[in-house]
DNA sequence: ATGCAAGCTCAAGTCGACTTGAGGTCAAGC
DNA sequence: GCTTGACCTCAAGTCGACTTGAGCTTGCAT
């Protein structure tokens, strides 16, 4: 019986117990069954927990992570949808790259200010064209 | 004279009006003045607004976007931020590379469910290895 | 058997990031 | 010179993502 109580996967994963109740009411997780009262969880929660994590990281919000990896049973639907979430992290590492590289150039940038360094304006404009606004759901996306 | 209002600003870059107030009120941008009541801007406030953009994306608050490029005066200071920043956005980089494969490859993998595909596993290890809990700030963090 | 640390529930609180609304001001076109 | 609509301020509201607290229950170490 390999089953984890609560603050065994908290201690495992760094999350608050708190956080994994709130995660289940979600459903985002769920627990294997009751001892008593007390949740306990398959040890296959630590990767989704995981992978909870690396979405969140990605910006998702709790309900596009629901959508992406819950409610198994409609594997198709899900299919498309994973694809286009890959290709909006991959559009999204691309934005990032950009700003690596702009604040590394700016690090050594012997311009007085930033902004007056034609490199790193040059690498500005490049991550301001394309999609100005972030994609949907993204922090500072367009308003209503 | 090629100063912008509040509304050209808005319209140029799609963020809210109310938003480039709040960014006011944050210091995080300045209005170059005013024409009566009214806010003018530079138009340098675009490149500024972009590289907030790509900042909220990329995860920062944005008392952390006002710490990275705000307040000159200090250089150097900020100098061994902005790297440490850049590594931050490469770590993440990395662990978005790793969310992008391990969503491309579950979108073909034919395996009944997701986490009972062993490719997809091992993904999701890699993932989980190293450091678990993202670093400081970033959504997902550790409870206090 | 029993005491208590660890869990539980449910309501309320917090925090960041904005938006909305009410009520006021003013620059500009007619 | 007078609208009028774009802006302004300031207070309050909202939303997502959690945390905290009060009061209750219980598995399990002694």
């Amino acid at each position: 019986m390999k089953d984890l109580d609560i603050s065994q996967v908290a201690k495992r994963t760094g999350i608050a117990a708190s956080k994994l109740r709130y995660y289940e009411e979600k459903g985002l997780i769920s627990s294997s069954g009751r001892r008593g009262l007390k949740r306990i969880f398959d040890p296959s929660i630590l990767e989704r927990l995981a992978l909870i994590n690396l979405g969140r990281t990605a910006g998702f919000s709790l309900d596009e992570i629901a959508g992406m990896f819950g409610a198994d049973g409609k594997p198709e639907i899900n299919r498309a949808r994973l694809v286009s979430k890959a290709e909006e992290i991959d559009e999204m590492i691309r934005r990032l790259q950009v700003l690596s590289t702009g604040l590394r150039h700016a690090a050594e940038c012997t311009a007085p200010s930033h902004m007056e360094c034609p490199t790193f304006r040059r690498i500005v404009d490049r991550a301001a064209s394309g999609r100005f606004v972030p994609e949907r759901g993204l922090p500072g996306s367009l308003s209503p």
